[in-house]
DNA sequence: TCACATACATACAGTTTGTATGTTAAATTG
DNA sequence: CAATTTAACATACAAACTGTATGTATGTGA
């Protein structure tokens, strides 16, 4: 049985990532210890460092995992209507959504500006869904479906309320009707928003 | 020069929480060296733990005064209109404007939610700015200037809103032209629960 | 095939937090 | 007012953790 180096490197590195992640969401990154978390991959703190560079960069690529697993959520959902506006509605729910999900949560909106720094956390958003709420704002801004506002300074105002949204979601007995007020309350917002 | 007991442990606090204050917004939490900051107090790590516990403690003190400085200037600033409305936006601006000083922002939003936990930071939000915020939205509603919404999904939501607003800001190269976009937005967006 | 690179493991050093213990001065009490 | 206690620290030490330096084995390209 002797595979491939690359295919070796690959399995080493999703191997790492995911069990990072269970520790990441479940202890928060500073109580996660390194050596734990190899220890249950089966490898040494050598072959962290050896592809992650160290710590951070470990907690850099499960991020950057969340984000991309999310971002394909919420495009997923948002493509269920033809509509923009209806879009950018449902694109809304699935995100906060999943942010609320536990494996996701605290990796992404309570360790990742703290460990990264919010400018690099900010920047991996800007990649993922952030990038798909700038863009759906400008296509309906492009229509004239807006009042005259600053785009960006809308895009981060919504960013916040929906990152916000999910840690309060999260902590409620009854997460579904909290996400359904929410959600009713974005609306709202979002109406806020819409040029008549 | 013989001080009393009290008077001794009150400087002491204040010079502890003071210097502390500086390093954890220069540096962030878990850059911010016990021995350094105790150090340049004139201390020892003794006192650290004598009057806090441990460092997670004395973050704890600091994020206090924080908020506690933030919600009075949050309470004078709404004070100076009588209109529960324009109330609420003047709040809502020195909110942000507040967050935004680097001495308050990376101890607020960034590391306060990781160091304490999301229910510890947001339980003492509730007991300052969050709260002015929850009130006045409770006013509001009782004059019937609330569409038909939730209050605490609303709260969240604003609260989470001017936070992130903040962080942007601070990293605007014009902050005072960003501060003004983002306030207008908001105003839109508070627009959008108006009943008309 | 031979030199090299890569994917790790191992060993070690430096830092840092927390705790246990000691010391001094103020406060309390008989 | 003397004796005792207590509070405010300082000091010394143990434990954990990260990062780095070095060693090793295996795959790979010339």
């Amino acid at each position: 049985m002797k595979r491939s180096k690359e295919e070796q490197k690959k399995a080493t590195i999703r191997k790492l990532t995911e069990v990072a992640r269970v520790h990441f969401s479940a202890h928060g990154y500073a109580e996660a210890s390194t050596e734990e978390m190899v220890q249950e991959a089966g490898l040494t703190r050598g072959a962290l460092y050896h592809h992650f560079g160290n710590k951070e960069g470990l907690f850099h690529a499960v991020l950057a995992m969340v984000q991309a697993e999310i971002a394909q959520q919420v495009e997923s959902e948002a493509a269920q209507s033809e509509d923009l506006w209806e879009q950018l509605v449902l694109g809304c729910r699935a995100f906060v959504s999943a942010a609320v999900e536990s494996p996701n949560r605290r990796i992404l909106l309570i360790d990742g500006p703290s460990v990264l720094g919010w400018e690099s956390w900010r920047q991996m958003d800007q990649e993922h869904s952030m990038r798909l709420l700038h863009e759906q704002l400008l296509l309906i801004d492009e229509q004239g479906g807006l009042k005259p506002v600053s785009i960006p300074a809308l895009t981060h105002l919504l960013s916040g309320a929906m990152n916000e949204a999910a840690l309060w979601i999260a902590q409620m007995p009854d997460q579904q009707h909290a996400l359904i007020e929410a959600t009713a309350s974005l609306r709202l917002m979002l109406d806020g928003f819409k040029a008549q």
